[in-house]
DNA sequence: GCGGTTCTGGACCGGTTCGTCAAGAACCAA
DNA sequence: TTGGTTCTTGACGAACCGGTCCAGAACCGC
């Protein structure tokens, strides 16, 4: 009936995250995503509409594989559940020290630069973050109901909070901070989890948590 | 002798700043810049030499000024010196929260956009991070001489950790995280910070942090 | 006033940008 | 084979980019 596509989709898509990634994207153009794949501009307009489209669904795409990876980190029985919870800390900070390109996050570089101007980014951006925040927060209760953290806690703001570190260490990973400096961060932030609910008469002092 | 320049300098540089700012520097154009101060091109690049100097200018000048407000807010007597850590960490969220332009914070927008691919960029960043890193350890090794913080906590460690939580509120607050979210994670990170020194038998609960 | 120096404004340059378009190629149902 | 549909390619257009240049203006020591 019509001439079948030549290229696949998916490389396409990879292709042009590696653009946006890399300069943004402001600092992206169209012929180098074109050159990059070997297809001409008429295909790639034809096939993804415009540069705000096509980022948009190299976005989106980018929020999915983060979440369901986050989620699978931190899936599991609740015996094993603050383990796994330190596990993905300590990954995150290793992975960010091992970022020798810097390259970062994507979900973080282009909330800094779209996201004050434009809704779509926004609105993918803070839905992913609270996805984010929900897987942490699942683990964490499980982790309570196993007697692994303090029962007494909140555990979705013990979650943002665990949210805004890890957040935080990719911010101070793309300044460069060394390895060292972030894996101890994260040891650190381990360590102030509220453990296992004190005596009774010792319950006072973490009222504030909640 | 010559003819005098007729523009402010550092209004020039104030309106690059918002420029970078709202836009990136990828997506400012230096014929913005010479729109929004009235100048004719000639003299902006004669004043700055080129698109690239001039943001550094404006950047080198946005860390100074940031590490200086942040010197402030924690300079003090070691008896307040845990209230004034307290106060700033709210006054981070309640900042976040209140920029409903979602601008941020441009040490973080153009860290993410260049410190890959620009050494000047990634070294002024890193700096900036050190030092703020510094004035926080100042103030909680203030407040471990007080006896407000555990003076078995490695306060360089704290800091940085002090330092991620807030690194990530801003992240948190670019991609739309809600004042009340803002403002718990603020609180939970100020009531996990370890305490005054525990009595003797407990201390061993603490050793983790060092 | 005059001369030398610096500053100003904006026309201009070569290159780049996003997006379009037309001419032809590839496919498949009939 | 043929005709209709979709895909591919790259030249093209109009706007825009960073940066240069120059003619003229403003200043000051003399």
């Amino acid at each position: 009936m019509a001439r079948p596509r030549e290229f696949d989709e998916n490389k396409v898509l990879r292709a042009a995250r590696e653009q946006f990634w890399s300069v943004g994207y402001a600092g992206t153009t169209m012929d180098a995503i074109a050159a990059a794949t070997g297809l001409g501009k008429g295909s790639l307009y034809g096939a993804f509409g415009d540069k705000h489209q096509l980022f948009l669904r190299v976005f989106d795409a980018y929020c999915t594989d983060i979440v369901n990876a986050v989620g699978r980190d931190l899936d599991g029985p609740d015996d094993q559940a603050l383990e796994r919870l330190r596990a993905h800390i300590r990954a995150v900070a290793a992975n960010t020290a091992a970022d020798t390109a810097r390259r970062g996050c994507l979900l973080a570089k282009e909330t800094a630069e779209l996201s004050e101007h434009d809704a779509a980014v926004a609105a993918r951006s803070l839905r992913t973050f609270d996805l984010l925040g929900e897987a942490l927060a699942t683990d964490i209760q499980a982790a309570q109901r196993h007697g692994d953290i303090d029962p007494a806690a909140d555990p979705h703001e013990l979650a943002n909070l665990v949210l805004a570190v890890l957040r935080g260490i990719e911010a101070l990973g793309k300044a460069g901070k060394n390895q060292a400096t972030l894996q101890a961060i994260a040891e650190t932030a381990i360590a102030v989890l509220p453990g296992p609910a004190p005596p009774a008469r010792k319950r006072q002092r973490r009222r504030s948590l909640r």
